[in-house]
DNA sequence: TCGCTGGCTATAGCGCCACAAAGCCAGTTG
DNA sequence: CAACTGGCTTTGTGGCGCTATAGCCAGCGA
């Protein structure tokens, strides 16, 4: 059912997660409307007013969220220029903010399952047509639920 | 860089996403507290004071957002009696909470990668000591990122 | 030089969710 | 029967993130 907390972490009233990434990652990320701005990222979408209306948001809203992620670092701001037109900036996914579909994949997975009554609105497959799925592995590859899990100290 | 979007859906302006699965996921889940009372859970805990404490919430804010995800079926609400001790309750995971821990798993190998400095305070393997992740892939169990991805409409 | 457009920024108001402190109720122990 | 405990609920306050509306600025085209 639950995972194994293995060593000094077994005693559970003995510590607290103070530094938990999940909290962090929670704070960074937690948020609809910067999760729906990475939902349009992986969508392809890269200019200001794109991500405005395709989120559904008000201007001021996905300029506040994009600016807390370009600071974070998830999002950078380039430079590019249409022919005849100015310059302008786009907002391209960092190494970082890729770093994120696995979280937005899993969420769609969930929200698939469980929140949709007419079954999923999208399917997502790879390029040969194969189901895509997120799944806990370890090296080989087996799927893991939460009993098969044990917790460390790192170092 | 961005995954392709198949037949309808390759012209973006024509359509929005209104049913996003990942929308609705966020505004079930979408909350630190509720993310951090999901890790509790997965951790082992089962009883509200407990939850409290160590997500680190007032006990008005654990039992709002438990209310709310007893609600949702994430958790079930169940009596239990120690000897000596009146009924109380536990709240346990449901199938549909259990199904959360790609989520969780996946917040905190970002935040593990991303967000701290002195790297992770915590591992996670498996009952044979190999370490374990989040991935996205396919029926073979490829590892994909987002330009090996097709999305298409259900149905 | 004037107006248009894209990309924001500013202001005011509202709701959700956190906090702290206090209160309530059921049942068990003394 | 009174006191205690666990598990909440209530009340009041504050911040954050949303909305709507309005304004601003840079540069291109006419």
């Amino acid at each position: 059912m639950a995972m194994t907390l293995d060593g000094p972490l077994a005693d559970r009233d003995r510590w607290r997660a103070t530094r938990c990434s999940i909290g962090k990652a929670m704070d960074a990320i937690g948020n609809r409307t910067a999760v729906l701005l990475l939902r349009e990222a992986f969508y392809g979408t890269t200019r200001f007013h794109d991500f405005a209306t395709r989120v559904g948001v008000t201007e001021a809203s996905a300029a506040a969220r994009l600016r807390e992620l370009v600071e974070l670092g998830v999002f950078e701001k380039r430079p590019y220029q249409e022919p005849g037109q100015r310059t302008r900036h786009e907002y391209a996914l960092t190494e970082m903010g890729r770093d994120l579909l696995p979280i937005v994949l899993a969420l769609m997975q969930w929200g698939d399952r469980h929140l949709q009554g007419d079954g999923p609105p999208l399917r997502v497959v790879d390029t040969t047509g194969s189901p895509v799925r997120v799944q806990v592995a370890n090296d080989r590859g087996d799927d893991l639920s939460a009993e098969d899990l044990v917790v460390q100290v790192n170092r």
